[in-house]
DNA sequence: AGACTTTTAAATGTCTGACAAATGAAAATT
DNA sequence: AATTTTCATTTGTCAGACATTTAAAAGTCT
């Protein structure tokens, strides 16, 4: 199937990419099943511990999920779009908050992304996208608003956009985006300057 | 620090999961080390091995990294661009060889990425970019042209886009998903026609 | 004292062997 | 024929051991 050679140093990791490839590259095809641990540590020719390690890292990265049980074992899972939001989700959240970007950049950044899928949204757009829209701009018109409902709404305006766009492809690329932009845009407080122009923004759109 | 049920099924995802939350919300911050595989066992009262499963979980993530040898163990990682990069053209790569995603969705997905970071693109090219840009152009001109160096050289003038637009943020959004369509696009044999019109269209910008 | 070598302790990486738990097929029973 | 029991297979977990790496600490020499 695959081998790797005997540098004897980070076996798993080198495991779990040669499956990995495998799964990428389409010799290993959705709902396949793995050999078992045990095969797997003899074809390998490591343990069954280093096996599982290997296993262990496919599964945080959904690209297999596994069963107990006889006629269990390791199948190449099918990646869907909910899960694929989630790891962006996470990876894009923590990439915001180790690094330094500066707020103008994650405002261009999704800026752009807004106004892509604009056009989509404009001809595919459906009544409940509209009042979902609709309300958040007269939510984000009233003035007490705290800073971090103000940017929830915001988050489910420009959600409610992107999913007017009837677009999967866009709607996990650029959902998962915003979404993890929420918590660096939550860290700034806006003033009632700007909010009111970006609710005449929003409103445009 | 962290506690989890004894639902005494998938404890390494349950840590992982523990792990990963303390990561997110700040509790361990970048370059923190995390108590070693022993006194972690020893915390969750679990085997050694199932930490180190929960820790190759995280470690596939980019979450973590490890160090063997005395004052080595497990770090926090502060994710760069590009492992997030990498670790989102493998997640949406699969996505799209997995799930039917029609030619349609895909190129308008991509079509209005692009759209979205062009005015950035004009607004912060310089020579090199417009360099790259145009001889992509002219290597898409040649009649001779295979499809498969077509759309890599697509993916190049793509790229240069991006790049134009001097947003690391976007760069690492956009590039990623432009570069997992690739195997995609190159399934879909382009007509001379269509191919006018893309290097029309890509003249234009 | 300072530079070099050796020792040592701590930590991850790997291996072995064992048992528990789940699970579906096959066999046995009613 | 339907239900129950048995059984083999496979993953999940545990315990203990040894190898390897690594940097600090101790020792040695000039």
């Amino acid at each position: 199937m695959k081998i790797n050679p005997n540098d004897a140093a980070n076996l798993s990791a080198q495991i779990a990419e040669a499956i990995r490839d495998a799964i990428i590259n389409g010799q290993l095809i959705v709902d396949e099943r793995l050999p078992s641990e045990a095969e797997l540590a003899e074809q390998f020719d490591v343990s069954r511990s280093t096996v599982r390690e290997a296993l262990k890292r496919l599964a945080a990265q959904s690209l297999i999920r596994t069963q107990r049980g006889a006629f269990g074992g390791a199948f190449v899972n099918r990646i869907s779009f909910e899960e694929a939001h989630g790891q962006q989700i996470t990876t894009s959240t923590l990439l915001l908050s180790m690094n330094a970007v500066s707020f103008d950049v994650a405002c261009d950044a999704r800026f752009a992304m807004e106004r892509a899928c604009a056009p989509f949204a404009t001809e595919h757009r459906n009544a409940d996208h509209l009042a979902t829209m609709r309300a958040e701009i007269h939510r984000q018109s009233q003035p007490g608003l705290s800073d971090e409902s103000w940017c929830a709404s915001d988050v489910a305006f420009h959600r409610a956009l992107v999913d007017a766009a009837d677009n999967p492809v866009l709607s996990y690329q650029l959902a998962g985006a915003v979404e993890a932009m929420q918590p660096l845009m939550n860290m700034i407080t806006f003033t009632a300057r700007s909010r009111e122009r970006i609710i005449e923004l929003h409103t445009d759109i």
